[in-house]
DNA sequence: GTCTATAATTTGATAGAC
DNA sequence: GTCTATCAAATTATAGAC
């Protein structure tokens, strides 16, 4: 890491550094302070780059948030058969967490603060993401009676809540099993087969 | 609410109004004329009751915890069957989100910000949680072969996530699923069967 | 206890030299 | 482009009258 930051240019260190301290403190907490000392350089610096807090905070937030919703979209849009839908979402969000664990609390997080802004940037009005394609799915494998009776909002919420959730909530989960880092990480990791396979056992007839 | 306002102590108008606002905008978003504001006083009271703004904020972050958490302890500790246990969990907990949704999104966002400090404050060292209680419940049922094998800590956090997280995020899904506040409220009030219920067919016989 | 006025501090932002 | 020094605004906290 320390040796790379030789090699980056300033206004990627700004971002690097802004990135970690916005992720962590949030819009609210952070410091520009703490920004241009992480980053290794001065406040005015990074009024000379980016032109004020806001500006800054904005460029970090919709890069980290194009992260972490696009892929909901694309996966459950695809043409993929149900149960492989499910498998590949949860494989691939849980990857995508682990390698930047902040990132769901730090977006929801800044959602929460205000939510029209944030979700009016991210997807514009006109394009709004279809999570109905995969409703409808779930829809017709019910009626086709492949799969048990389930309310495909439900099932959506579940498959959402048990994936995402453990992330946003780390801190009172370690606490409340007393696990260390590793532990949770592998957790974690057993959860990207432990919860197709708990849906499985829900729905299949 | 504005009739009971005139039988309100100060204390009680700063506690209610502090408790409004930080939990909408945080500790550090929040700002202590809003508080004064809300209570309908002048900021200077608010120093003669709560020396700072750290100590409000304090007392009204250690007050909703303990809304939050120790239910979850009383339930899992309890001497109710498996299925009874869990029923009785995932109801009290909707119950509760629901006249206080702001709650588990506050909590967990001041948690965050600052694990150490506040998982401390609010349990203390040897006052630990203890789930180990149900835990052993969910492994004696899987030994006896009465459910499905599973991992005890895999449905914990199941059970958690699914009854937790849509309340978390509710910004993200009411505007994914394009809900209004009120479709948004019904489908929580479903949650209070559905979740049961999908976890009955995950790991029963 | 409650208020107004003001001090003290924090923090985002800018000016100007190099 | 980068820095030091400084300003201006916002915000917490206190002094002192009533």
């Amino acid at each position: 890491m320390d040796k790379k930051k030789k090699q980056q240019s300033t206004e990627e260190k700004i971002l690097a550094a802004a990135r970690k301290v916005f992720t962590t403190k949030g819009m609210d907490g952070a410091r520009m302070q703490d920004i241009a000392d992480e980053a290794g350089i001065n406040k005015a610096l990074l009024h000379y780059y980016f032109r004020d807090k806001g500006k800054l905070f904005e460029t970090v937030f919709l890069e980290e948030a194009q992260k972490f919703f696009p892929k909901i979209n694309s996966i459950f849009s695809s043409e993929l058969p149900l149960f492989e839908k499910i498998e590949k979402f949860v494989h691939e969000y849980i990857d995508e967490m682990l390698e930047n664990p902040y990132l769901p609390w730090f977006v929801m997080n800044e959602i929460n603060r205000d939510p029209e802004q944030f979700m009016y940037r991210i997807w514009g009005k006109e394009n709004l993401p279809q999570p109905s394609k995969f409703l409808e799915q779930m829809d017709k494998e019910v009626r086709k009676g492949t799969i048990k009776k389930i309310s495909p909002v439900h099932l959506f919420l579940h498959i959402v809540s048990m994936t995402i959730f453990p992330f946003v909530a780390k801190p009172m989960i370690t606490r409340n099993l007393q696990l260390d880092e590793l532990q949770f990480r592998q957790i974690l990791e057993q959860r990207r087969k432990e919860i197709p396979r708990f849906i499985f056992d829900a729905i299949k007839k």
